[in-house]
DNA sequence: CTGGATCCAAATAGATACTG
DNA sequence: CAGTATCTATTTGGATCCAG
């Protein structure tokens, strides 16, 4: 692909080739691979959360990232919000089906990780030794 | 997972759970998630390609970006480096076995993008309507 | 408890000029 | 051609304070 001249997949006649500047399948993988997107999926994968348990569960990330992050997954339809009008308010979150289904591909991108990472820190080992030399 | 409490894949003792705060798989996540590495491995999957071919096929990447994008590719052993010593120079990128696997699950992210992208602009066409009644 | 709003520090990306 | 170096504009993220 990339140049092969128009093979590539269409919606409503707008052509959907990743290597264009304004594609929206760009913008679409560029959220995908912001910080905590992946790590909100992975969560709500497993059961519905409220926004506590997810801040709790995901190691490090800031109130306001969560939310940011929630924001936009509902926004895409991936993530539904309900909230209770209860004292004190309760909020869950769960996977719409759309959410759901991505989580066959991250969860193949974390095990690739989790594969050759190894790899990985032996060849920045190396790559960094070789600097050192010259 | 997530606290499913210790069933975590790990490395030499290391126990590697994206959720916790310092974990590895972490930052090689973060890596894949940049802007440019998923249509840098893209592209090179397809063939060998020269620098300036690269940043030709990669619609929008600065000279900087592409630059670096290749270098870190190249320190965690994905992609290898060939400079031929003529003139004017000429440097060929190409994947290596590891950065060969990654093109399977970025393939399927690539995939999910093309298949749900409808969904998403409507969904959010849907949420900004929303907003704007109340 | 769940978040909106704000301010500020830090990381990031683009443009530009220059080199082997 | 294939970068490096530098400067700046923009984005991003964390901290904090406040409110339903």
């Amino acid at each position: 692909m990339v140049s092969d001249s128009g093979e590539w997949p269409t919606l409503g006649g707008m052509v959907l080739n990743p290597y264009a500047k304004g594609c929206p399948t760009r913008r679409i993988l560029d959220r995908i691979g912001d910080r905590w997107t992946v790590l909100v999926i992975g969560a709500l994968g497993e059961r519905t959360c409220r926004f506590s348990e997810l801040a709790r569960r995901i190691e490090g990330v800031s109130q306001k990232m969560l939310t940011q992050t929630l924001r936009e997954l509902e926004r895409d339809g991936l993530v539904t919000r309900r909230a209770y009008p209860e004292v004190p308010l309760r909020v869950e979150y769960s996977l719409t089906e759309a959410g759901d289904s991505l989580r066959g591909p991250l969860k193949a991108l974390e095990q690739w990780s989790i594969t050759h990472l190894g790899g990985i820190m032996e060849a920045r080992a190396a790559y960094n030794d070789r600097a050192g030399d010259e």
